[in-house]
RNA sequence: GGAGAGGUGGGUGAGUGGCUGAAACCAGUUCCCUGCUAAGGAACCGUACGAGCAAUCGUACCGAGGGUUCGAAUCCCUCCCUCUCCGCCA
């Protein structure tokens, strides 16, 4: 492990897409988009983007053509040169059928070149398209366009005027912000005592409630992943300035969400039928560059370059995925509610939504210092697109042949904001902090923080 | 990091230039026979993309990428990974 450093520096050359990677980049049935473009144009406005038929139908037909062109042709040369093999065995003269190969692959490796170009144009070309958002996406610019689905809890009356999570936590002397940035950059955080520990007990806590009331197997999984995995979630390659990037010379990324290395866990795996669901929690730090939101949450541990998370990841059959989102949703909420923490849940706008989601909740926890609710959990369906692009298929009995899984993954929650939220909930007037219930078997007994 | 040995289909494992998309065996599917807590026989049995209403056909894939050749799983180069021993380390 010598000469992977991560940097801060953003590398924003695109990663170039081989050959072989065009195919598999696809993030719809390839068919459906050749065949239903003005639909799936249609879909995509929803997430905002513009999808260019025109384009897209030009490149495809140039495809098309030229492929069937040089595979005739590779076809003709394959038979010649069989044919020269037993020529030779018969004693003929072999020289003619020499002289046409010659001819035929001088002709295929010009089409080969052409088209390889235009596949690498279509593949970008795609890698870049969003997943369809469902049916039932409302449309909408940004957050504020979301569609409350629920609300759980009643924001608590302070009768003094609660503080944030910088302010309680700094007068606790357990958050500290200043020598963060000394050590590293600004939008870190070192915590200590008793609010480090609450930290842990949550994540603890979050683990333990998953694996044994609500059926996930707990993965331990690499921080530092490939290009090639992160492609498949879809982080690569519209998001590479989103992430942290090593600069050995097998270049690393840092984790932005389990998301990532735990989805991945099944990429070019074909799974039996009798292998699904697969649930799997994963407690891990999680890295983001954060470009782009320079001006945003700028105080506090609301956005990090570094935070854990505790995230639920789902491999199932395709036409349970949708009951598997309300589902994990719920193992989500499940959280919220025992910490008795207030929260809403929101049905994501199209223009709300991530790259890879075809439907997507959130979770909003009351925040007293803000308040406001604001996001602790994202739980995605995102169908077949992820598996299409990391070649996770299961077995259908039904047809006896390979089909695309379905993939879902929810944050469990988000541990910092987690933490904020039990410290602004549970704040007191003297600026100390109640442990809750589920937390004292994991602190100790601890029932305040002071 | 050093030395050595390897990477072939679901598994085991043949295969050193053409008739090998890949023997054989195991597993699996279907059928036949027989009949009893199991045996025997036959056929089928990889993936992706493309053409076609379809039957079917074409192309690619033997760790990855490149090269030699009319032709490569087979020869050459680079890289990755696995295993064994040594070193180092948590």
């Amino acid at each position: 492990m010598r000469g992977y450093n991560a940097s801060l520096r953003l590398q924003t050359a695109p990663p170039r897409i081989h050959l072989k990677q065009t195919i598999r980049i696809l993030m719809l049935d390839p068919k459906r988009v050749r065949t239903q473009t003005e639909e799936i144009a249609r879909r995509l406005a929803v997430k905002n983007f513009t999808f260019d038929m025109a384009a897209f139908e030009q490149l495809e037909e140039r495809r098309r053509s030229l492929q069937v062109h040089t595979e005739t042709l590779q076809s003709e040369q394959n038979k010649r040169s069989k044919s020269i093999g037993k020529a030779k065995a018969a004693g003929e003269d072999i020289q003619p059928l020499l002289d046409e190969v010659e001819n035929l692959k001088a002709r295929r490796s010009e089409a080969e070149d052409e088209l390889r170009k235009l596949q690498e144009e279509l593949g970008n070309f795609l890698a870049g398209i969003p997943n369809l958002p469902d049916e039932t996406v409302p449309a909408g610019a940004d957050e504020n366009d979301n569609v409350e689905v629920r609300r759980w809890g009643t924001p608590a009356e302070f009768d003094f005027e609660p503080q944030d999570h910088v302010a309680l936590g700094e007068a606790l002397g357990g958050m500290d912000f200043e020598t963060a940035s000394r050590l590293a950059h600004s939008r870190f955080a070192v915590m200590r005592g008793g609010i480090a520990r609450m930290h842990r007990a949550l994540a603890q806590f979050m683990l333990d409630l998953h694996t044994s009331e609500h059926g996930y197997t707990e993965a331990y999984v690499p921080y530092l992943v490939n290009a090639d995995t992160l492609y498949g979630t879809g982080q690569l390659p519209k998001f590479e300035e989103d992430l942290f990037k090593t600069s050995g010379e097998t270049p690393l990324y840092l984790i932005p969400t389990a998301e990532v290395p735990a989805t991945n866990l099944v990429s070019n795996t074909i799974l039996e039928a009798a292998e699904l669901p697969l649930q799997l929690v994963c407690h891990t730090p999680c890295f983001r560059s954060e470009a782009g939101s320079y001006g945003r949450d700028t105080r506090g541990m609301i956005r990090q370059h570094q935070f854990d998370k505790v995230e639920l990841v789902q491999i199932v059959r395709p036409q349970d995925s949708e009951a598997a989102l309300e589902a994990l949703t719920g193992h989500a909420e499940k959280v919220l509610q025992l910490l008795e923490l207030p929260y809403r849940v929101v049905a994501l706008c199209g223009g709300d939504m991530g790259f890879s989601a075809a439907r997507t909740y959130d979770l909003e926890v009351w925040l007293p210092g803000q308040q406001k609710y604001r996001e602790i959990s994202s739980c995605s369906n995102t169908r077949d697109f992820q598996a299409r692009r990391m070649h996770a298929r299961w077995r259908n009995p039904e047809t006896g042949k390979p089909e695309p899984v379905h993939t879902l993954n929810g944050s469990g929650l988000a541990v910092g904001r987690a933490l904020i939220a039990v410290m602004e909930n549970y704040q007191q007037a003297d600026g100390s902090i109640r442990v809750p219930d589920v937390l004292k078997p994991y602190m100790g007994g601890l029932d305040r923080i002071q």
